[in-house]
DNA sequence: CGATTTGTTGACTAATATCAAACTGTGTGG
DNA sequence: CCACACAGTTTGATATTAGTCAACAAATCG
């Protein structure tokens, strides 16, 4: 299997590639690792010397206060490199985990910095994912700052399916998305007593649900609606989705 | 005077930069202006096609939710380029406005194109500073997410300090911030009525105080425990500081 | 100097947190 | 197959934080 086809694909969802670039990451070498639910990637503190591409399964970034919460600062899924900043900011200022049992496959720095000096539009690929990363933290502050409890959890949901979409992963109106309430109130910055409420008050609405492993999307348009999502920050090109 | 020489200290104050580099910097093109406090400078959906470099002055950036609500992203200091990232996203996904008197200098995406084709070394450094900015936004979502008012506002004075005082602009305990208790309750995601409360308490501890035009933080270990702050996510140099 | 913005105060309300207990589902070992 | 443990969810009661509204005071500006 190709395991950078993901990446790629992840890739040309927000920038258009030659397939000489292409294939230029498509012959990155990758240390590939299956890993389990809740593996630490690389923790705040470290000096990791590669990224980390997530092949399959979803993961989240995460920072730890001195009074010991945890707050979630985006989830990840197939394609995203979560850790692409550690290329020049050699000191980590936040946690990397998987959520899901996951492939990983590790690029070294030094390979990718011989790719980004060998092909400046490369270099210019992943350079706009990462103010992509930047812009997706700025729709969080958002999120956190403005909506009360309902609107950032369906803000949330929304942005994830969007980008579930660009790689494939969105069926009818349900993704797969293991996720615990717990994890979600870290995410929204509210308790998981409230995210259980809200949980409910959506299902019995029929607007969405979250199981298990499963976010069903019921009525689209309402979750974008209540969560007054908008996602022109996400940069995607048009036409990247399903297919 | 050397309009980029602020520019240059505050990319210095976390990346090293080679006394070539620093004169290519120099050399760029800058299209001065000076505007007064509350300017809109570039508004969410425009193509801009060139960044502007903040020479005097301070700078936010936000976003206005569908509901009307306003939640300030960023705060600006001399030096900052703060919409660096349009030179590859090319829809602004957010606003740009002074909140002082400023000088702003703008630079032509082709000459900024120019140069990062030029010298890669620059391009890592801009590069670089983009991926400060995310930094600063994962600890804003932090602030948001996980720590009570005071703490919040704490956090945010503690870290306006530690960037002014990278380009020298703290002189013992005060450095001149001309904001309202709005703007830091759009910030902050507080109301008005709140930020006020909290700064009374922080007054009357003899913790600080927000003026008009300045920020007075006497005693500065208080306010870096009452934030939680921890300037590593800043990705500063060490020995960048006042002097 | 009036006009306007910003800051301050009090009374009241709304949103969300906290705590504790019970309930559900799932997997495990005996 | 059952009993148990464990993790996750749900519920109710109560506490706390922060928001809203409305009025007024104090700066600031032209």
């Amino acid at each position: 299997m190709d395991y950078a086809q993901t990446l790629i694909r992840r890739l040309r969802s927000d920038t258009r590639l030659s397939d000489d670039d292409a294939g230029a990451i498509r012959s990155l070498p990758l240390r590939l690792v299956d890993v389990p639910a809740e593996t630490p990637i690389v923790r705040e503190g470290d000096h990791p010397s590669c990224a980390c591409l997530l092949v399959t399964g979803f993961g989240c970034r995460s920072k730890v206060t001195e009074t010991g919460k945890r707050q979630i600062l985006s989830f990840h899924i197939p394609g995203d490199i979560p850790d692409l900043q550690s290329l020049f900011l050699k000191t980590m200022d936040h946690d990397l985990d998987t959520i899901s049992p996951a492939t990983l496959a590790f690029i070294d720095h030094t390979d990718l910095l011989k790719l980004i000096d060998a092909r400046p539009s490369v270099a210019r690929a992943l350079w706009r994912e990462t103010l992509i990363d930047a812009a997706v933290f700025r729709e969080w502050i958002v999120n956190l700052g403005v909506r009360p409890a309902s609107a950032r959890l369906a803000h949330l949901l929304a942005e994830l399916r969007q980008r579930l979409n660009a790689v494939g992963l969105v069926a009818e109106d349900e993704f797969r998305f293991p996720i615990t309430q717990s994890q979600l109130a870290e995410a929204l910055g509210l308790s998981a007593v409230h995210v259980n409420r809200v949980l409910q008050a959506f299902r019995t609405e029929g607007i969405l649900d979250v199981r298990k492993n499963t976010v069903t999307l019921l009525d689209i348009e309402r979750v974008v609606a209540a969560g007054g999502f908008d996602p022109s920050y996400l940069h995607q090109l048009a036409g990247a989705g399903a297919g």
